[in-house]
DNA sequence: TCGGTAAGTCACCAGGTGGTTAATTAGCGT
DNA sequence: ACGCTAATTAACCACCTGGTGACTTACCGA
């Protein structure tokens, strides 16, 4: 039963988890191969050192998150949605694009070109959305995009303050259906155009938390 | 010259330097006590041990985040605009927020009760700006005011995201200007009625980066 | 002046750290 | 059966980690 390529991918499945939990810097090597169930030195035989082990996991993440990207939907609200699940599926992800976002300085990051590809895909896509009329046109793509990304990573990239300000964990579910709702009601309000015109009707009150004593104040 | 307060004082500022860049696993006892002009053995006379000297840190930390959140607008747009603002010249607090999400588990934060009743103040505050019409009646104040911090901090907590998206730092004063006037439009946008009608009349058009060839396609 | 105490120093420790040397073993072609 | 190579292992290393025991020194009240 002696397999290196198994060997790696044990490796590798350890490594993720590890480096997940505690980054570059706090992941221990030790920790690693007992969680693989391999021996510390098959780490540096196969990878060479701890950290072109980390660049490895990054690589095969960042592929992931590519395959994401191409299939998320064109319209706003959707994809905010979509983009909301995956991260609760896989907050892994987004730890350790909060640990890279630390541990890395000012310097280039790993397969830099190529992420840098992914996202100018992906603001392709939000200019076509823009042509088709489902975003308000003259808005900066570039900030507008950003923002979106912002608003589904966040909740996983800092569960404490959603914590500190719901009362609830990211991933309870009556915190992820009220997101879910936000995020739709979201995306449409992005398709409203300049003139204030609702370009997508839709009667659906979003997370219509009703106070009763709220009156609008006249102007 | 022997001054116990002082001491404490250059072991708390070097403690900052150094928490914010390494995290508390990261962070050296003894790179501290150099930073500082201090014997080593000084940290745990002061502090008892490196945790303790930590949690001081986030405690102070906390108290000036405190400070802003309550002297900040309650107009949304310049809510945003001054929010920021605040993580572009104090990055530092951004990281420790990140380094707490990331280091700390699952488990209760530094001073929880105290900042759970901060930004209860500060969902107050938005619910007064909702009362006077400056935000969309029936939303859920509590998604909305977490998604207004995500889009405030996250440049400043995933800057290499940001340059991979814009190509341009989070501090690149060309940025800077495109999001700030991006917050301000958004402000704007969410205190649209309901029903569509344009609650604050403006005929500025935010972040116009006029693309010559977009035309609206029909619907 | 002097003694007591608090502030500051120095050398040291036990337990870990990534990484390596050298030996061992399984598998395969012949 | 055998020998060669690649996969695997045990033991080890130099260095570093937070933390400490025990010493020295400045200061202050009497």
């Amino acid at each position: 039963m002696r397999d290196l390529e198994r060997t790696r991918e044990k490796i590798l499945s350890a490594a993720r988890t590890e480096f997940c939990a505690k980054g570059l810097a706090g992941a221990r090597t030790a920790a690693i191969a007992r969680r693989a169930g391999v021996n510390k030195r098959m780490l540096f035989y196969c990878f060479g050192s701890k950290e072109e082990l980390y660049n490895e996991i990054l690589r095969r993440k960042s592929a992931e998150s590519a395959r994401f990207l191409e299939s998320v939907s064109d319209e706003v609200g959707a994809a905010l949605v979509q983009w909301d699940g995956n991260c609760r599926e896989d907050p892994d992800w987004v730890r350790l694009l909060e640990w890279e976002a630390l541990e890395s300085g000012a310097g280039p990051v790993v397969i830099e070109e190529t992420r840098r590809r992914l996202f100018k895909a992906a603001l392709a896509k939000l200019r076509r959305a823009q042509e088709k009329g489902n975003v308000s046109l003259g808005l900066d793509l570039t900030q507008l995009f950003l923002s979106l990304v912002a608003v589904t990573v966040f909740p996983y990239a800092f569960p404490q303050l959603v914590r500190l300000i719901s009362g609830k964990e990211p991933s309870d579910a009556d915190f992820v259906a009220r997101r879910s709702e936000f995020l739709h009601w979201l995306g449409e309000r992005l398709a409203l155009a300049e003139t204030g015109v609702q370009a997508a009707p839709s009667n659906r009150r979003p997370n219509a938390r009703v106070e009763s004593g709220i009156r609008r104040s006249a102007r």
